[in-house]
DNA sequence: TAGTAAAAAGCAACATAGTTGCAAAATCTT
DNA sequence: AAGATTTTGCAACTATGTTGCTTTTTACTA
């Protein structure tokens, strides 16, 4: 897995570096999104708070991570797909926040629907965040 | 102003004040949502930062405004319909935000859309936020 | 309409979240 | 291994949100 995190790095002309390293390795080594709380937690004790920030948005902006808006007003962050480049993300999945164990999944598998809107609104970018209990809480 | 500020608030079986008088007021002002961050600029300045909090959270409570998640992470507040009450919503509805004006829309008439989760996720709320540019912007 | 109980507002202090500039340290390239 | 470049850590700062307590305002009733 270690393997795994610096060709990831090196794919996306990132230089390998310690915080870099354990946090991309703390989303391959769980399915579900992080908090940004959740990764300071976790990576935090190694590193500044504001390392976490930049890395995380590094990571956005080279599209090895996005981001999910919830309703508790805190950003998930999980794993892109291959297809996702610099600057140009293709997540169009929807995204579930399990109310019990309060993992956020990425529903890969479930595409965004499509929408009838008003005359004259134009959609560039849908969110979907479905909340309920997820497969291993029922 | 369409409707009382007053009436709204007695029919919720709130006191009047004068905060509550003046927030409520510019929700009815306009078509948008407002950001937090919004109303504590237009009401602030008579009001305690507290009391701006506390006044929203009454409100939610109530069933007279809804929040609506966005992906740059500020709650927005919008006016329920007259289905909402006390401690239970109904604002199944899609919401919109135009990225040149930077309002959000509630499209009332776009219902959120059915999804065929996978086997084991049962589904109590799906929010769903549209981002793009709004009739008026095109 | 004045008196009173209850509710809300204001205030202060605190906690958490996020940003910026800059110097020191680490990484990459040759 | 040396130098150029990038990244980190630190400090200071702004913004956002919360809590306990006191004062003020509101709603109700005598
Ligand atoms: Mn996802
Ligand atoms: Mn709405
Ligand atoms: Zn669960
Ligand atoms: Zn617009």
């Amino acid at each position: 897995m270690a393997k795994d995190v610096k060709e990831i790095l090196k794919n996306n002309s990132l230089s390998i570096t310690g915080s870099r390293e354990k946090i991309l390795g703390l989303f391959l080594e769980q399915p579900g999104a992080l908090a940004h709380g959740d990764i300071e937690k976790r990576a935090g004790e190694k590193f500044d708070r504001v390392t976490v920030y930049r890395t995380l948005q590094t990571f956005v902006e080279k599209g090895i991570i996005h981001t999910i808006p919830t309703a508790d007003n805190s950003i998930r962050y999980a794993l892109c797909k291959d297809d996702c480049k610099e600057g140009h993300h293709h997540d169009h999945h929807v995204h579930f926040v399990c109310t019990q164990c309060n993992i956020t999944y990425c529903l890969d598998d479930v595409v965004t629907p499509e929408l009838k809107l008003p005359k004259g609104y134009i959609s560039t970018h849908i969110e979907v965040v479905a909340e309920g209990i997820c497969k291993n809480c029922k």
